[in-house]
DNA sequence: AGCACGCCGACT
DNA sequence: GTCGGCGTGCTC
């Protein structure tokens, strides 16, 4: 190892899984550039990695000891920096502080949390990956703004939020934030430019938080129209050198307005004034691997750090958002309208119990659904029809002895493909082909179960006229472009059906469409967790709502063999939707689930069964034994008990009191530690993960 | 997380 | 006799 005669050494957080920092010796060439956080290049184990400065460097005496616990020897050992950024700190300090807040919540490894930060930064480091880059779209000057008239109900909402951000009215928390619940179609848009460019106005920045990236090339299309400045726009998929421009175009100030999804709560924008967060419910704002963290809630403790003012915006808002507002920690504006002249969609339930059936066909379809699909195609207007399962048929089962194929890596059942005559596992991609014959007992009796939208891809013409069908689902959809090609097939008119899995039900806005068809809400009511009921809400309100966008009354059919259930009254305005959210909220607070408690779920993986449950158990059995403020759920398998070979369990534990929580968490963690165990920490766990 | 070291089955 | 499987242990 070489040696300096430096005798300054520099803590540094590695993006790895250790939750320690680790010491190394800087030399003197170095020092002015040791600013906090800088990144350094560092000889790692056997292999080099960048690292991050999160202390000031310390000056040694040659008597004082790095390592107090340790022997002096092993100061002598410490290895120097190899490499330090020259362009000033890429993690600017309310990043910083944002970081370290989520390392302490969500129990994370500050180098990895700042990994996240450095992916929404569009950096490189010699011999990594490329990470997720940056566009922004190029601005000729000048840029013609579009104009629109707010309608009464938005100004109202407006001027209720505008209080709030310049902290007029005072809320009961310290943070400037608000909710903005309009249904769809109801121009929250429009509101949120608005108080853009009163933010923009002031001086200060603009950061716009949307939950996917196909969202987000079309908002950031409006905001750039509508506030007519360059908007920066965050994105997966851009060339290199366009993300040093945007980068340096947002620390010099150039550009002030950046519309972005999960990682950008980490944007280095400087002066932060307004952060918008678009459907804030929507769940893909939680990162479901590394660094497991919520960008909403991210995002509301940067507006705490920075001043900002957040505002959430969401036809379905989030129950822990509702209770925030009822608390008056958050404001609260409503859109009850829509700014089209159609109106809200008309919203009919299909009784699949009493409705007859076409039939011969895969999927469950009405007759009475048929016959409205044909009338509207007649019309010469577009059809959605959303079917929230790809493939030709969930399952195959024996009709002899009841057997049904297994993924052999994986505790699910393998979707069956027609076209490819094979079954194919959606956790891990195994695949077979179809032998026609049960592994169990040599039957020949093997019969598809469930309908998939590969089933209504191919039986749909054969009993309409005149379909032209595009499918739109993550089999067919591999890339962006070919998402924005099917969006723009459809939104064109090539196409006057648009059948589709999830990805359709998202923000996009076809004028065209008069009739959405819901094929089975049912299957929205069995995911296994406590927000089952307000996910399925929140998705039929949102698929319901891409219908008569314009002049023409839109329609919605459900079809269900559960007409009674309480979701589907709310999402039909039969019962208020408020009426089925306040149940909702009292089941939560009954059963002690968010927003009344907060969760964390740890998890124990092995590709053993008994070694996985055994850990959960011991762990559990400790923690109950302390008989803390925590009440210790299971352990159970995961759902997923088996995925990619690997067994999964899961201890999960609830608290009304936070400090409670991060004391059982804390138990948790030193009990493994000591076992010398691992375990995949959750912080506000989303779903079945 | 990587990456290396270390102890047991099928092959030139 | 070796090549190589992934179990466990460390990284300033």
């Amino acid at each position: 190892m070489t040696t300096t005669n430096s005798n300054s050494t520099l803590s540094v957080a590695v993006p790895r899984p250790i939750d320690h920092l680790f010491t190394y010796r800087i030399p003197d060439e170095f020092l002015p550039q040791a600013e906090i956080g800088n990144w350094v290049k560092v000889p790692f184990g056997r292999t080099v990695t960048h690292a991050f400065i999160v202390e000031k460097p310390k000056i040694l005496d040659q008597t004082e000891n790095v390592f107090p616990k340790t022997s002096v020897s092993k100061q002598l050992d410490l290895k120097d920096i190899l490499d330090i950024g020259k362009e000033g700190p890429v993690i600017p300090q309310d990043v910083l502080s944002l970081c370290q807040w989520a390392q302490d919540y969500y129990s994370a490894p500050l180098g990895e949390v700042l990994n996240c930060a450095i992916s929404a930064q569009f950096l490189k480091f010699q011999g990594k990956k490329a990470k997720p880059k940056i566009i922004s779209k190029e601005i000729t000057n000048p840029t013609e703004v579009t104009q629109f008239e707010l309608s009464e109900e938005q100004k109202c909402a407006l001027e209720v939020l505008e209080k709030i951000r310049i902290g007029e009215k005072k809320l009961s928390g310290p943070t400037k934030v608000a909710l903005l619940q309009g249904v769809t179609g109801s121009g929250k848009t429009e509101v949120y430019i608005e108080l853009a460019k009163r933010t923009l106005r002031e001086g200060k920045s603009v950061l716009i938080l949307v939950p996917e990236i196909a969202l987000s090339s079309q908002l950031h299309e409006r905001f750039q129209n509508g506030v007519g400045v360059a908007v920066g726009l965050w994105h997966s998929a851009v060339s290199e050198n366009k993300r040093a421009e945007l980068r340096s175009a947002l620390l010099t100030g150039k550009i002030r307005i950046l519309v972005g999804a999960r990682s950008a709560v980490f944007a280095p924008l400087p002066n932060l004034g307004t952060i918008i967060i678009d459907e804030e419910h929507d769940p893909s704002y939680k990162q479901e691997d590394r660094v497991r963290y919520h960008a909403r809630d991210l995002a509301i403790v940067r507006a705490k750090i920075t001043g900002a003012f957040a505002l959430l915006g969401s036809a379905t808002p989030s129950l822990e958002s509702l209770e925030r507002v009822r608390e008056n920690r958050y404001g609260f504006a409503n859109l009850t309208q829509r700014a089209t002249p159609g109106g809200m969609p008309k919203i009919e339930l299909v009784d699949l119990c009493t409705e007859e059936k076409v039939g011969g066909i895969q999927a469950p379809l009405a007759l009475k659904t048929l016959s409205e699909i044909q009338k509207t195609l007649d019309l010469g207007q577009q059809v959605m029809i959303y079917l929230n399962r790809r493939g030709y048929a969930s399952f195959i089962v024996c009709e002899d002895c009841g057997e049904v194929p297994e993924c052999k890596n994986c505790s699910i059942s393998m979707t069956v493909y027609k076209a490819q005559n094979r079954l194919r596992c959606h956790v891990c991609g195994y695949s077979e082909k179809i032998s026609g014959v049960c592994k169990n007992c040599h039957g020949f009796q093997l019969k598809a179960m469930g309908a998939g939208t590969e089933s209504l891809e191919e039986e749909l013409p054969k009993l309409l006229t005149n379909t032209k069908i595009l499918r739109l689902d993550r089999d067919q959809i591999t890339s962006v472009s070919r998402l924005n090609r099917v969006l723009d097939d459809f939104s064109s008119g090539k196409a006057n059906i648009l059948l589709g899995t999830q990805m359709l039900v998202k923000g996009h806005d076809f004028p065209g469409v008069t009739l959405v068809v819901v094929i089975l809400a049912d299957a929205l009511f069995r995911f296994p967790d406590f927000r089952a009921s307000e996910r399925a809400f929140q998705i039929l309100t949102q698929v319901a709502g891409r219908a008569g966008r314009r002049e023409a009354v839109g329609k919605v059919l459900i079809q269900t063999y559960r007409a009674e259930h309480p979701v589907l009254g709310a999402v039909r305005g039969e019962s208020s939707p408020q009426a089925f959210l306040n149940e909702e909220r009292e089941l939560r607070q009954a059963l002690s689930y968010p927003p009344f408690s907060r969760m964390v779920r740890i998890r124990f993986e092995s590709k053993k069964k008994e070694d996985a449950q055994s850990k959960a158990h011991a762990i559990a059995e400790i923690l109950n034994k302390r008989s803390s403020k925590t009440v210790v759920l299971g352990p159970t398998e995961a759902f997923l008990e088996r995925a990619k070979g690997i067994y999964r369990w899961d201890l999960l534990f609830k608290s009304t009191k936070y400090p409670a929580l991060q004391e059982g968490l804390f138990q948790v963690q030193s009990l493994c530690k000591e076992k010398k165990w691992s375990c995949l920490v959750d912080v506000d766990p989303y779903g079945i993960g």
